[in-house]
DNA sequence: TTAATAGTGTCTGTTAGACACTATTGT
DNA sequence: ACAATAGTGTCTAACAGACACTATTAA
């Protein structure tokens, strides 16, 4: 039975809500081939490592940032679109809340979010993984919760209401989004409620 | 940038509809470690191999079967329950549609499918895998048409009915079922009718 | 008091599910 | 004629979507 080594690496699409814009983490590429050129995140992985760590620890190495959920989509073999020729690489996608802050790493100019309805080309294939990962997110917001990764950990409903809108380009009806999301997301009601607001204030909910 | 070479497997669940039952193909292992057990088939992936291809040329070469349908269930990296500390592996499923006749392979004792029902001790971790593409093919009926990858080219409403009954394990209304599928799925009817059969035969409609 | 947003209920159209009889073929 | 399965329509209950006003807070 054939044993080839291979090296294997992780593309990740990084999703974050900035001024009520879906955002992609992007990176500009400092060494051959495609420099200069912006890509996704990346990297070789190491053995003795499982796919999710590495993209959480690689992830706050190189960027700072501390992502709170990840995923993958997808798995290719030897499909020779890179100039290096990597022979497999996986795609997953990641997000990241509200409270993270840009601070450090957002002073390099190297590494910054870019609003999806703006993202510049890609090097390598990212564009299709770029793609790929925005019907997953879209897709995956349908059948699992994945609301509460963007959201810090308390929260007002029209908050909520407003992840959903921007990730599904929707607008909705305050009170019917109240109802659906009473009957699918395992959402309580604290004892707190929001400060600071012009306006009255409304109650805070968690996960 | 650590560029570790790795070994990449593959395992994968096939499954094909026999007799009325969903089963899924299990090998006896001839080798060490876990030698006599029985495990899903798996290989090590080449250089210079797409997985979906290199998953239809090594089942054909090892089973005989020609599947009709390959997808991807997850990677992992590196989770040492395999004593031979196989560093990343992909796990895959497939179907394989009722026209495969199971000639030569058969034979092989090594080689059958067995019903979900009755599924023995799998090698390795297996059994892990079975239930996880289990739960995958029964989510991805219901977003996508999968099921024409079990049926003949020709079938009838009828055998369409029984794949879903079999793969959700529930019983269905002909009548329900039919206004339902008419509304999801991209199916003709032919100007074909079924025949050897002992009563009214129906008519035949294909993808 | 005003500006700004929170919070709440009803009605209606569509969809999903229960349900039974006639039609056609082989024997 | 009988055995066996094909094929077909209606009624009802549940859910999804449209829609407008009062409540509370800060300034």
């Amino acid at each position: 039975m054939p044993q080839d080594l291979l090296r294997v690496s992780v593309d990740i699409v990084i999703f974050k809500i900035i001024e009520n814009q879906l955002c992609v983490l992007v990176v500009k590429r400092a060494t051959a081939p495609f420099i200069g050129q912006r890509c996704l995140p990346w990297w070789f992985i190491k053995e003795n490592e499982t796919i999710d760590d590495a993209a959480k620890r690689v992830l706050f190495k190189e960027t700072w940032l501390w992502v709170s959920y990840v995923n993958q989509l997808w798995v290719f073999a030897r499909v020779d679109r890179d100039p290096r020729r990597r022979a497999v690489w996986i795609w997953m996608y990641a997000v990241v809340d509200y409270e993270v802050r840009l601070s450090a790493w957002n002073t390099q100019a190297a590494t910054q979010f870019c609003a999806v309805s703006a993202i510049p080309h890609l090097a390598f294939d990212h564009h299709d993984i770029f793609l790929k990962a925005y019907d997953k997110l879209k897709s995956d917001f349908s059948h699992w919760d994945i609301a509460q990764y963007f959201l810090p950990k308390y929260f007002t409903l029209w908050q909520l209401q407003l992840i959903y809108e921007i990730i599904w380009w929707v607008i909705y009806d305050k009170r019917n989004f109240r109802k659906l999301i009473a009957s699918k997301l395992p959402i309580k009601k604290t004892s707190k409620k929001e400060f600071d607001v012009p306006h009255r204030p409304g109650w805070l909910y968690k996960f």
